[in-house]
DNA sequence: CGAGGCTTTGAAACAGTTCAAAACTCGTGG
DNA sequence: CCACGAGTTTTGAACTGTTTCAAAGCCTCG
């Protein structure tokens, strides 16, 4: 029983792979994808080793991806919001190497990869807009990877609030005060700290009056001050 | 003052490319790429915020790719040896959004992205092949992540030396005895640690007997031991 | 052969972890 | 509707791996 919405309709087609596509070829694009009932908490999307049969755009709530070391301890490699395109991580494999989970109730639309291949030959700013998007990925990446191996706790806890933000921004929201979908242990995870720290680093932000707590409650009081702890660009 | 080489002559052809191109076909990617003079070490083959017109396949040496942040610390994000393409970075954003630094004399391939892209609507294994290569560079990414952000020191450079190796052995090349191109300087940037450590790990793993180092001479010993430290999947 | 860059080594300092324990949330069932 | 309990979050104190500072030795290439 798929959820009958179309792309026409959704607000985040500007932001969502639509946007480059033509809307006389939107309806093609429309066909394939198939929108499945959510996602309970908890529940998986797809897991390691899993074939790799399609890509997913995340139409409502949110979703980490993770994969698990040999002796067994997770890592979450990243963390996915309505609009954004999860499981581009597996076409080279042709299973997936990592599992996506939903950190809340969510929904998602599943774009079949061989279609979406075929139909990316026949409209050249699709293939381009997928360049584009895993390109894109492997940018956000190294910015990470700039994080993670330069960054002090607080940088990093302070980079990951203003990227939510940002991404929040993106879909009209409030980039100054939104919840977070995910854990502090899912955070500590994701920044390679330990939980302790992470809640450690909010009650200081906080006592600084950088940002106010409130659980996963958030809220931006002094974005340079937030911006300059974290030396990033501060766009948004 | 173009290099008249042709893929088909090349000994990377099965580890580049061409690998995803009928040999009828073959010609027509030859045709459009470009082999330019050798780059010197410390020479750049692009620029940060350079307009992005190509990719380039490493023919031979090594490169490196590092950022800058704000505060104008460099973050080294990649090393590419002969059969990797460097510069897929760039797509997203039509500039290079990184550097890219001949390590030692080196040379490349270049092709120009516009006209991949073309070849790529007309060769569906060219474009299934691009789309493979940046999704492992995204599923490398993330396993950097992991180890930058659950693995100790030693692991790392362990890791590296190992990475290395089973690169060497791609190219028919002894996986157990090879050179470094990189400084240590590298190594420590690149691995989120301070060049001190990196020196201390080369001088302790000598001592556990796992390798056997000589400046940038490495030869490995107890690979077991070694993949052990690391924890990491020990292909090759 | 000299100079600047790399590499190594030692000792002190520190950021973040680990261990331990208490306090809070929130969904569930009585 | 309230109480229970598992999971989550916070806080404190001791510990440790890695960094930082300092300095000497070593290549290598111009």
């Amino acid at each position: 029983m798929t959820v009958r919405v179309s792309c026409n309709d959704c607000s985040l087609s500007q932001i969502c792979l639509p946007l480059a596509v033509e809307p006389e070829q939107l309806d093609e694009l429309d066909r394939m994808i198939r929108r499945g009932r959510p996602l309970k908490r908890g529940e998986h999307l797809y897991r390691a080793a899993d074939s790799f049969e399609a890509v997913y755009a995340v139409r409502s709530g949110a979703l980490k991806t993770y994969s698990m070391s040999e002796e067994g301890d997770e890592q979450v490699t990243g963390f996915y919001l309505p609009g954004e395109i999860v499981g581009m991580d597996g076409i080279g494999t042709a299973h997936h190497v990592s599992s996506a989970k939903a950190l809340e109730t969510s929904t998602v639309c599943e774009i079949p990869f061989t279609q979406l291949e075929a139909l990316s030959t026949k409209i050249p700013t699709l293939q381009r807009h997928f360049f584009s998007l895993m390109s894109r990925e492997i940018q956000e990446d190294r910015m990470l990877h700039m994080l993670l191996s330069k960054k002090s706790a607080d940088d990093r806890v302070a980079s990951l609030i203003l990227s939510i933000g940002a991404r929040h921004q993106r879909r009209g929201l409030s980039n100054t005060q939104f919840r977070l979908p995910m854990s502090r242990y899912d955070i500590a995870n994701y920044l390679g700290l330990a939980v302790e720290t992470v809640s450690r680093i909010f009650t200081r932000l906080q006592q600084q009056e950088l940002i106010s707590v409130d659980g996963r409650e958030i809220q931006i009081l002094d974005r340079p001050g937030l911006c300059g702890d974290s030396r990033k660009t501060c766009t948004s």
